[in-house]
DNA sequence: GATGAATGAGGATTCATTCAT
DNA sequence: AATGAATGAATCCTCATTCAT
């Protein structure tokens, strides 16, 4: 197994460095997001990222490895930036604003990402298993911490299974960044955190 | 002179009858949902339907067209019963919950096609628009009115926006068949309607 | 795994036909042994047999299949051709003179055959010990048998080492076809039989 | 001005030496033996030899050329050792036995470089020819000479061409080395000398 | 209508070689 | 002299689609 250039330490999540291997992950996003994975072609990754095809080859392991670092470096500064944005907050009700807006705003501001998050990412079943083991489970868990919490300080409703609830609420920012994407109006994602908020913590009635 | 037999009027949405056309949508549904889209081979869809390759050509205009079609006639299959089950029902209340129950009823009583509905059938930006123009939209449109409904009625909360609201659901209920095609766990899908409907209509608090 | 048509049963070794199947084989003698097996491209051998590139993957697991066809192929007709040739000689030096007149005469009818033979099937050593355990083997027993059945009827001397005996036959022969692939003279490659025969049978003294 | 240093003089034969240059072709016979010239790859034999890639560039053109060179500088210590020991044999007798035993004592030694002698070094007809035209042929002389010898002095039968008995010994004894290189038992391959020496100067009868 | 043998365009990947350091 | 990151040409194989039967 031939040694490859270790990753970066810092910039995880934003792709934006001048190393090659960054600009090969940035320009992977752009391509995946404008053909779809399995149209995109190695060869304009490598074009849009102004490396030769073969370059890839000394940092991925191919087309997949890519999309699959994507995924996981983009989920893990995600989550660091969202226990960040955490820390001070104590109300469990701010603690789920903080989280939906958390959501809405980052893939709000990177649309690219953000269809290779809601498209790209679950081309396959075998594909989103994988991704559900790990990452996706540690972002409803902290989800999950945080009803249960609301629940333990007698804020929230008790007859609700939290891990459910968790589930409910990125289903339902799940489809608010879904419809943003395939919505032809422009209009800032962040602008829906509010009302998602409203809604999970008051309900219909 | 029409290129292909028509599509038969009355069997929407089961594919259970013995035309080939039936037996190569249902056949694709199984091969789709075990390979995904992508490494779904025409001839495998062929074998599985007991049919030879060029014969699915008849009948469709190629691999795509056989998934557009699953989508079409299950979409309309879906639709159509849920307004009968609405037909007698007058509540706000009682109709989220109809249309609730009939969302994981139907996509857990087939897994197959479920697989299809939450991955295969959006594994490009550019399918998924599609579909999202129209069958989407009409969906997102009956519950959409059932809210409406239930605000005018002054049951429902107003300060919600109604299109909102619908897309809340659906993506609730997206969230739950997902999670439930990639749990290890076997359990019935529609078991979880009730909490669905407590969730949407209560909320958190 | 696709079945595919099978290889038709009675022009063995001759690949003169005219069905697809035997045309690529006839190609890929001609091509691997204008170019080597290396250097062939499936193009080349598609073109030379006037078939598709993916025809051939129609007939042959792959490029290396149809050397390894090839080779079996060719070896089976070849014995079978030897063994009827022996059938009604009974004097062992007859059926050494037999045996190694069969070997220079086939190898010198087809030159592509004779390259393909001594060079492309040689080109590993996994592909070399792949061949010599079956035909290879079973070539060096007839001759093997040969020298037995010369020894046990007085005529051969019974201190040598029949299989060692049939290994310095068969490299005797195998140098001859070599050195005539490689010549620059056009000579006949049978004419060389009698002194093969004579040097084995009467020694240098 | 030399595009790459001068070969050493004096090391002919045994890459043993710890120049960079001898210890890259030591690491491209055993590499090239592991696995065949073709699937080598130069990063490999780099690795083997402890240089980078690059460094194979200053001391040979390229990967074919570190292959002709293994068999150059091999096949001319190969020669001069023998002319060594011939020199102070006289009967033909014994100098066929010397070269007999010298070719299978030599490659007997060193089962990578046997390989790469039977296998590799024969990988393409273009390849077979430009070695047979210069040091093949040198060897072969030298065996034809000392049948010559044998022949004028009587010892040996004059109806037997000088040329084609040399081949003829060669055959047997490339022959010996492939089947031992390919054999799965363990023997010495020196053993074989004398039976070898036998056949070939007192034949089957 | 049905068949399935045949097609051939298309693309991920490899690896010998280069050259700036 | 030595390095090894970078290059990019080269090719095997796949598989959706066609069409003669």
């Amino acid at each position: 197994m031939p040694r490859r250039p270790a990753p970066p330490p810092h910039d995880i999540g934003s792709f934006r460095g001048t190393t090659k291997r960054e600009r090969i992950l940035r320009a992977a996003v752009d391509v995946f997001a404008q053909n779809g994975y399995f149209n995109a072609k190695v060869t304009e990754i490598a074009k849009a990222a102004g490396v030769a095809d073969g370059t890839i080859y000394l940092y991925f392991d191919g087309k997949e490895d890519v999309l699959i670092t994507i995924f996981r470096e983009y989920t893990r500064g995600y989550l660091e930036q969202l226990e960040k944005k955490l820390a001070g907050i104590n109300r469990p009700e701010d603690r789920i604003r903080v989280a939906i807006g958390h959501h809405l705003e980052t893939l709000g501001r990177d649309r690219a990402l953000a269809v290779v998050s809601q498209v790209e990412l679950r081309h396959s079943l075998k594909f989103m298993s994988l991704l559900s083991q790990q990452e996706v489970a540690d972002y409803l868990n902290m989800l999950r911490k945080i009803v249960e919490h609301g629940q333990s300080e007698g804020v929230f409703r008790r007859n609700l299974h939290p891990q459910f609830v968790a589930k409910s609420v990125f289903g339902i920012l799940d489809e608010m960044v879904t419809s943003w994407i395939l919505s032809e109006k422009e209009y800032e994602l962040a602008e829906q955190a509010d009302q998602v908020a409203d809604l999970v913590l008051a309900g219909l009635l």
